[in-house]
RNA sequence: GGCUGCGUAGCUCAACUGGAUAGAGCACUUGACUACGAAUCAAGAGGUUUCAGGUUCGAAUCCUGACGCGGUCACCA
């Protein structure tokens, strides 16, 4: 069957040929959805089309949906205001659309291709556990990967985890010298939080240290005056850490160590780096996240050099005196950057191309997604430029998911300061949350304690995944944790409690006569809101894999879920007047929580059957 | 400073990519459970879309400038 956008446009465009002799396929109809004040589900606007027709958009209005009315059976009806054509959809159509496409199983995916793509996401530090930044990247990541696999893509999930580096040997260090041999199962904690705790305790000593050294700079120097102020010793906090620190030094040695394979600075390396993972694996195991994947930087830091030797035969790169390599990217507004040392070693962004062109190899994918903060968009457009360059056969499929930075309401997230949030606190605190709010009702109490306690699980998810999710992402955003459990208003569990609502007609109802539902006639106003908003699903769908954007599936998840909620308000379900609208209803509500549900899933949140 | 992104109700966010009277939620005020589930619904109040110009039938959206807040400018990752 066409669908209706299409339809209308032809019907639009064969009108004004008709009615005004124009080259149809050269204007363009600009259609959108009616605003919900006025009768309608689709609008053409008119005021576009004055200059052609050499009328007013009022009369253009009024005989094209004069000429669509006749000529169209799904317009019922039409309104004009000032430069809009409001076109109502007869009851029919609507009526057999619910009852056949919205019913199937599927609705809202696209046909299976063959076509893959890489999403990589969450891509941690293994210094430290996760937080509330990883939190929004992991989400991000996921929901956009399920959006992709709807798309109909064959969706590869894959993180890099940078394992090695000076951060990792700040907690080696401290747990060397401070951990007294312990386990983080003898000190009784989650073993990334384990690991971390001696990240934390590196920065303190070495804060310390350098608190110490300044002081013994003023003694000598007779005194504070001249000496800068407190934004120097900030910035020079680098610095001493690098010419001056004890702790600096020490630390740096176990890197080079680490690069030469020094035995027993690896065995420590991998018995904490397994720790974490340990960790990480819980933590994601509680998002409901998984990954096909995973590329460890320790063995991919040293990729890119032969794409670096490539790009200096085709030209692309050059070398300088000094044996340093560079490409010239000036012409395409960006600086020039450096892709090998002067020694031959390679950089960040050397290890980036040489891992696009591993993840290429691994899976045949054309397309690569990218999940990583804003602050590194120059890097993005340089390596993506890069690689077009190069002539990389995926090259013109890359995107950077780029979010923004996450803040709490009392400023940025500094580790320094300790006002990071913790993944996992995180997630106690909402389901915490969930709980006592569910005590209040008794909706769940002839549920066992184990099924209760699976549905708060998922209430106290879906509260936070929302919260997170309903923001574009590529807005910087505000996250308060005190709004983060709201259960109330624009919320997970606000989407959830409609889902469920869906679910309780049907329990209740006993044998329904489903087939009456054909002989439905007209719509109440609430049942067209929400069967126009279902037609609207899979078209939306697959925008927001296209941009890779899903928030606005949480926006419609928001939005059906209202409507279903007033449409329960508003008219009676089982009580219905008719057998025909009973089991038109029934079957209404039947494609509402399907939708939902599947909404919902593509953000990675649950749904619980009751609450 | 160069480049770059952002600035919408007290707060958190929308606005179908240039369309109608800029919409939701939270918080605040008020009303609705003997009803298929009130984690709900209905109503009220809340705005010079940072400011000043410009483009046009029409601007929160595009252009110019100012102000404010981020990010980024390593042979670090």
């Amino acid at each position: 069957m066409q669908q209706l956008p299409d339809l209308l446009t032809a019907g639009v465009r064969s009108g004004l040929q008709t009615l005004y002799q124009l080259d149809a396929e050269a204007v363009d109809v600009t259609l959108q959805s009616t605003r919900k004040e006025f009768a309608g589900e689709f609008t053409v606007v008119t005021f576009p089309l004055t200059r052609l027709a050499r009328k007013k958009p009022e009369e253009i209005g009024q005989e094209l949906g004069e000429y669509l009315k006749g000529q169209l059976d799904e317009v019922a009806d039409f309104n004009v205001i000032k430069g809009f054509l409001n076109l109502v959809i007869a009851d029919r159509y609507w009526i057999d659309f619910l009852l056949q496409q919205a019913q199937e199983e599927r609705f809202g995916q696209a046909p299976r291709t063959e076509e893959r793509v890489v999403v990589e996401f969450s891509s941690p530090n293994t210094n430290k556990p996760l937080h509330l930044g990883h939190v929004r990247n992991i989400l991000l990541g996921w929901s956009t990967s399920q959006l992709l696999d709807a798309a109909g893509y064959d969706v590869k999930r894959v993180q890099i985890i940078n394992d090695r580096g000076i951060a990792i040997c700040k907690s080696m260090l401290a747990w060397q010298r401070f951990g007294e041999g312990k386990t983080p199962t003898q000190a009784g904690m989650k073993p990334d939080h384990f690991v971390g705790k001696f990240y934390v305790r590196f920065e303190e000593e070495f804060q310390r240290e350098y608190t110490a050294w300044q002081e013994e700079q003023f003694t000598k120097s007779g005194g504070k005056e001249g000496m800068g102020s407190e934004a120097h010793w900030k910035e020079y906090r680098n610095t001493y850490f690098n010419e001056f620190s004890g702790l600096g030094r020490a630390a740096k040695a176990m890197l080079r160590a680490w690069e030469e394979g020094d035995p027993d600075v690896v065995a420590l390396w991998k018995k904490m780096n397994g720790w974490v993972y340990e960790g990480f694996d819980e933590t994601y195991r509680r998002l409901g996240v998984t990954f096909d994947k995973l590329y460890y930087e320790s063995d991919t830091y040293l990729l890119g050099k032969d794409m670096a030797e490539a790009g200096l035969e085709k030209g692309v790169f050059y070398k300088k005196e000094d044996g340093s390599v560079f490409v010239d990217l000036t012409d395409a507004k960006l600086d020039q950057k450096a892709i090998l040392r002067s020694d031959g070693t390679s950089l960040y962004i050397t290890q980036d191309l040489g891992t696009a062109r591993l993840r290429y190899d691994d899976f045949g994918a054309r397309r690569m997604v990218y999940t990583v903060g804003d602050e590194q968009n120059y890097h993005f457009q340089v390596l993506f430029e890069i690689l077009k360059r190069l002539g990389e056969p995926y090259a013109e499929g890359l995107y950077h998911l780029s979010y923004g930075m996450v803040d709490l309401p009392t400023g940025k997230m500094k580790s320094r300061e300790g006002t990071v949030v913790d993944a996992d606190d995180l997630m106690d605190e909402v389901i915490q949350e969930a709980y006592n709010s569910s005590l209040e009702r008794d909706a769940t109490s002839e549920l066992s304690e184990d099924e209760r306690r699976e549905i708060i699980r998922k209430i106290g998810m879906a509260a936070l995944k929302f919260q997170i999710i309903k923001v574009g992402p590529q807005k910087r955003m505000t996250f308060d944790p005190k709004e983060s459990v709201d259960l109330q208003g624009q919320t997970g569990p606000y989407v959830q409690n409609a889902y469920v609502r869906t679910r309780a007609v049907w329990r209740k109802a006993v044998s329904p006569e489903l087939a009456a539902a054909a002989d439905y006639r007209e719509l109440e106003p609430t049942e067209r809101e929400l069967i126009s908003q279902l037609y609207a699903y899979p078209g939306l769908v697959q925008d927001a894999a296209a941009n890779y954007d899903p928030s606005v599936v949480a926006m419609y998840c928001y939005e059906l879920a209202k409507a279903l909620h007033k449409f329960w308000h508003d008219v009676s379900i089982l009580s219905a007047e008719t057998d025909a609208a009973v089991a038109f209803r029934l079957s209404l509500c039947r494609a509402v929580g399907n939708v939902l549900k599947s909404g919902m899933g593509l953000l990675g949140i649950e749904m619980p059957e009751r609450m």
